[in-house]
DNA sequence: AGCACA
């Protein structure tokens, strides 16, 4: 019954559309070919060649239903039937009435995620960046970079198109928090679609691609910053060597960077056994070293690309230090050794590891000590709610002097319904928003050279 | 030669 319907359905029941269905269509029918066999009937405007197992079947949709009239109209009365490349060609009203192409692979679900990343600095983003940011919904095996016509672009390749897809939900049409790119960088905001690719295939690890499923990959020399110290972790992850010690840089040194402002600065994120200041081709550098890595990865993280000092002043640049144990000989202005018990410095400490002490009263509710806690994993540092969805305390605006300006979270750039346990694991709250998770301490309040 | 992956 069902099939004496549709056979009749065939034949001459068919209800006019401005889409026709064409069959015996030779091998490999361009769409060209289908668009010239319409014109003298009307403007084609879609086209669906090499339709149906044999391919051999195609669809021609006008504009207007009555171009599709005239054809239909026109080849039931000719004697000379519709032909392409000399072989009759069969026309009948198409059960549809527009063309729908196939899904393409943006539409398709898959592992990989197509990532645009529009704004005026979209090239700034490093892909640590984007990977810190996917890194929330799951492993992220690899990520390559690459600019096209359509901008700045990454492909990022999860386990499965489920991952993928989370990813994909919560963050497309969202901008990359303002804490994860430094301050020169303006509003970055991910559109994402899914890519035909199923496996990236990375060469080197550089600056532009990343597999972080083989740390054992080849590192290009463009990846390479700082002179050389800087090689692949064991979890893939880092193409810096780990280390206790850090080596900082301060760029834009309006004000005075003493140690003791130093000091302050990174005993933030745990004790500091030793600092040695010295000046490299006429910039300040500083060797800080914490008695373990993790301290030092979290201050790293939290504070590099940050200034000291509110306006962009005295910015800081870190990279790890080949060195484990600085070997400090004299105790003076420029070094200090603070494990040396007479060194009256270290009862100043403003801070001390898991209790952050702020000089102002300012609430540091959200920032509790266990979010400064060194942890061997950085991905297992709680991290409760904290993240995107989080809006800054209004402290961080009202304090006095911001020691970094662009450190709190722009309320209403991220989803405020970002489960949090989505959040990206090494990106707690104790990483970030330095800005307001330091006290106004009265040392970093400059006193010489002031601009205004 | 008969309606949508090829």
């Amino acid at each position: 019954m069902a099939s004496v319907s549709s056979q009749q359905q065939f034949r001459y029941t068919q209800p006019p559309s401005k889409v026709l269905h064409l069959r015996n269509l030779p091998w490999e029918c361009t769409e060209e070919e289908l668009i010239e066999l319409g014109k003298p009937f009307g403007k084609v405007v879609n086209t669906k060649c090499n339709v149906g197992s044999n391919r051999n079947q195609a669809f021609i949709e006008f504009t207007d239903l009555n171009q599709a009239i005239a054809m239909i109209s026109y080849y039931a009365s000719s004697s000379e039937p519709a032909q392409v490349r000399g072989k009759t060609v069969y026309l009948q009203y198409s059960n549809r009435q527009e063309i729908v192409h196939n899904k393409t692979a943006a539409d398709v679900a898959g592992n990989v995620l197509l990532v645009t990343i529009e704004g005026e600095d979209a090239r700034l983003v490093s892909i640590d960046v984007l990977h810190l940011v996917f890194s929330a919904f799951g492993f992220v095996h690899k990520i390559t970079t690459f600019e096209k016509t359509a901008g700045f672009q990454a492909l990022v390749q999860f386990s499965d198109a489920e991952t993928a897809t989370s990813a994909k939900d919560a963050l497309d049409g969202r901008s990359i928090p303002r804490y994860l790119l430094s301050e020169q960088v303006g509003p970055c905001t991910l559109k994402i679609t899914y890519s035909g690719h199923t496996d990236l295939t990375v060469k080197f690890q550089s600056h532009r691609s990343r597999d972080y499923t083989n740390p054992y990959l080849p590192v290009a020399q463009s990846a390479i910053e700082g002179g050389g110290q800087v090689m692949v972790g064991l979890d893939g992850k880092r193409l810096e060597a780990e280390s206790n010690v850090l080596l900082a840089s301060i760029e834009n040194m309006q004000y005075a960077v003493t140690l003791d402002v130093l000091h302050t600065v990174f005993s933030t994120f745990g004790p500091i056994q030793k600092i040695a200041m010295f000046d490299k081709n006429g910039a300040l550098q500083a060797l800080i070293q914490y008695p373990d890595t993790q301290t030092a990865v979290v201050a790293k993280e939290a504070l590099e690309g940050h200034c000291i000092y509110d306006g962009g002043f005295c910015k800081l640049h870190l990279s790890y230090s080949r060195h484990t144990d600085l070997s400090i000989k004299v105790n003076n202005d420029r070094s200090r050794d603070y494990t040396i018990p007479i060194t009256p410095v270290v009862n100043l400490q403003p801070s001390i590891l898991g209790q952050p002490v702020s000089m102002t009263g300012a609430p540091a509710q959200q920032y509790n000590g266990s979010q400064y806690t060194p942890v061997s994993d950085p991905a297992m540092i709680p991290q409760p709610q904290a993240g995107w969805g989080t809006a800054p305390p209004a402290v961080a605006q009202s304090m006095p002097m911001q020691m970094y300006n662009n450190t709190y979270m722009p309320p209403g750039n991220m989803p405020p319904q970002m489960p949090p346990g989505n959040m990206p694991p090494q990106m707690p709250p104790g990483n970030m928003p330095p800005g307001m998770q330091f006290p106004n301490h009265s040392m970093l309040q400059p006193t010489s050279t002031l601009p205004a």
